[in-house]
DNA sequence: CAAACATATGAGCATGTGTTCATTTGTTGA
DNA sequence: TCAACAAATGAACACATGCTCATATGTTTG
């Protein structure tokens, strides 16, 4: 059942390595930049209260002592999220007065957000 | 423009809330367990290691040292690191032989590879 | 301009996280 | 049953992360 048929002769030296199947694997891989982008962009959403921000977000914009407010954290914690979400382009900031009001930054962020929900709550079934 | 006629003359007192925006945000907000579950989650995408990891095993399953090979990391980071994938649900585990066969457990872990790789490439433009 | 308020930011600290190295567990074949 | 190999795991260490506290920046209003 195995392929190793397919493989030249002073080939699969050791290991227990599938050629084929590696490279296969690797094939139309995006570059190591864009996944290590990828996975900044991922590491965004994985922190309770920056999930709770883009969460308090999904349907209106608030400024920042509202959000504190809301995810029940102290101002500077919250602001100190909202630059790293900025950085991201999950949110995008509205200055009004004395007051900043943050949204979500496109329907991106929405979608992976509901995905993901989606994904917990199937998993309790 | 503000709202501050709609308010309680008691309330409002000193700092900027608008109780009217935080009450509307946290109607039918997820309880807390669900929005850390969420973050923990998205936590495992969140490292460059384990998104290469799901990328490599995108449209084919990969033995631990062939995965090894494609990310170019040791065999027990890889390894470690398959244990957290296993933990979160997003790989499941075959074993044939010496050799342990893994692949992405739901097509929930694609769509939202996905998802967000079309975030960072349109981020690009 | 000064006082009051909303927000942003820097430093410091405690806690998490990911890798490596060494070792163990599990499986196959002589 | 023992040697060889694949994978899993524990300990240790370096580094990243998120919070708090103090302070700075920016804006409005008296």
């Amino acid at each position: 059942m195995t392929d190793s048929n397919k493989l030249p002769i002073d080939f699969c030296e050791e290991t227990c390595v599938h050629t084929d199947s590696i490279a296969h694997s690797m094939r139309g891989m995006p570059d190591l930049d864009t996944l290590f982008s990828l996975a900044e962009f991922f590491k965004v959403f994985g922190d309770t209260t920056r999930i709770r921000i883009i969460c308090a977000l999904l349907e209106d914009e608030l400024c920042v002592c509202d959000l504190a407010e809301v995810v029940g954290m102290g101002q500077s914690a919250i602001s100190h999220q909202l630059r790293l979400l900025r950085a991201a382009h999950l949110v995008r900031v509205r200055r009004e007065g004395k007051s900043s009001f943050y949204s979500l930054d496109d329907d991106h962020v929405r979608l992976i957000f509901k995905q993901g929900l989606n994904h917990i709550l199937e998993e309790n079934d």
